[in-house]
DNA sequence: CGACATCTCCGCCTGTAGACGGAGATGAAA
DNA sequence: TTTCATCTCCGTCTACAGGCGGAGATGTCG
């Protein structure tokens, strides 16, 4: 008898997983949760063998709640099974500790093999998935910006937030000639002739928080 | 007796969404489709009074099918049915001529309520949507772009690109006294202080073409 | 220890950027 | 026709940007 946990903050999704396994005779669904907090607590106390995650919740993230689940109880298998368009996700949730990772797009028969394939020990990556943790491991494609140091980063982040040199100084608490020491350094690493297209480079490669 | 036809490409969303169905006597599911180009002939086949439909789907998307269903068979009530991420997709949804517009957070009696009420002639909008769809309506908010003349945008994509004011001068045929002169009026009318939070302007608004 | 990277700061110099005020040419709108 | 917006260009001036060369203070690594 397996017994497994379904998490997914859309009701009709887990319904959905659950009519995948109500016909299946050696697996009992113990619970529900439709959130990452719900399923630290279902999971704490009913003790399932498998766990099914999904990863984008409104109270907790299915990446947080594997974190917390694994801590207090590590021999649990938990499957993220979550949508394709999340991708940027996946390596975390692989850091997080899942067991495997599985798409919305699954049959019941995947479902129910990844399941039984947890129980015993083997992982189930998704082909599509699993190319893009491919990715992660060839050789990293360099970006210009990989050279620079990290005071250099700091820099390039508030120009690419627009500010001048006179701003920067006042936010990093150093002087000004730092500030352009550091300015000149970055342009000659990005190949860039002024701040204007390093702030174009910093916005276009994702180097900002706001966006 | 209401006819119902299910279309999402994630077979446990459909087996979901049918689970909520299946214990309403006065519904009957005719048919189940996992593409837009699947939903369009499966519909006009069987006439279901009502569609219950993703959006984002592998091969044609909701919109289309939606598009295609009604101009065969324009009494059709499509209830879109998708997830709360892909918001972009709510007005283009409502112009193809969807009927009502809920989210997978719905819960059972939610689903059942919304078609009962579509056969009704009751559109149901969900809250969330409805306020994204109400911004629409409101005097729209007005980009501080909206006031520049088509040569100041000219010259800002040029800035957004990274250019100096000589090599805008060439790319445009004008002196650069005039690129001046524009890049002033940019300034000012974009309420910034140089060119290079220009740049972050014309990127972050997407002002910029190539990406 | 010495070699090296990083962060910090200095002076000097040139070029660009950008503000300010002015102005002519064009075309559309009242 | 007059008015207005737009595009074009001019001169002047100040401040910032950025290159160049140098240098002291760290900390790390072999």
């Amino acid at each position: 008898m397996i017994r497994v946990a379904v998490v997914d903050d859309h009701e009709m999704v887990r319904k959905g997983i659950i009519s995948y396994l109500i016909t299946e005779p050696e697996i009992e669904i113990v619970g529900e949760a439709n959130s990452g907090n719900g399923a630290v607590s279902l999971v704490l106390e009913k003790r399932p063998e498998v766990v099914l995650m999904d990863l984008l919740m409104e109270n907790g993230t299915g990446i947080d709640a594997t974190k917390e689940i694994l801590k207090e109880y590590p021999e649990c298998k938990i499957i993220i099974i979550t949508s394709f368009y999340d991708d940027e996700q996946v390596f975390p949730a692989i850091e997080a500790g899942a067991f495997s990772y599985i798409l919305k797009t699954a049959t019941a028969e995947e479902v129910v093999r990844a399941i039984q394939k947890a129980v015993a020990g083997e992982t189930v990556i998704e082909p599509k998935v699993a190319n893009r943790m491919m990715k992660r491991f060839r050789p990293q494609e360099r970006k210009p910006h990989d050279e620079l140091t990290e005071r250099e980063m700091e820099v390039l982040m508030c120009i690419g937030e627009g500010m001048t040199n006179q701003q920067i100084s006042e936010e990093l608490f150093i002087g000004i000639k730092t500030v352009k020491t550091h300015v000149s350094n970055i342009l000659s690493k990005l190949d860039v002739t002024d701040r204007t297209q390093a702030a174009v480079y910093a916005n276009r490669n994702g180097l900002v928080q706001n966006q």
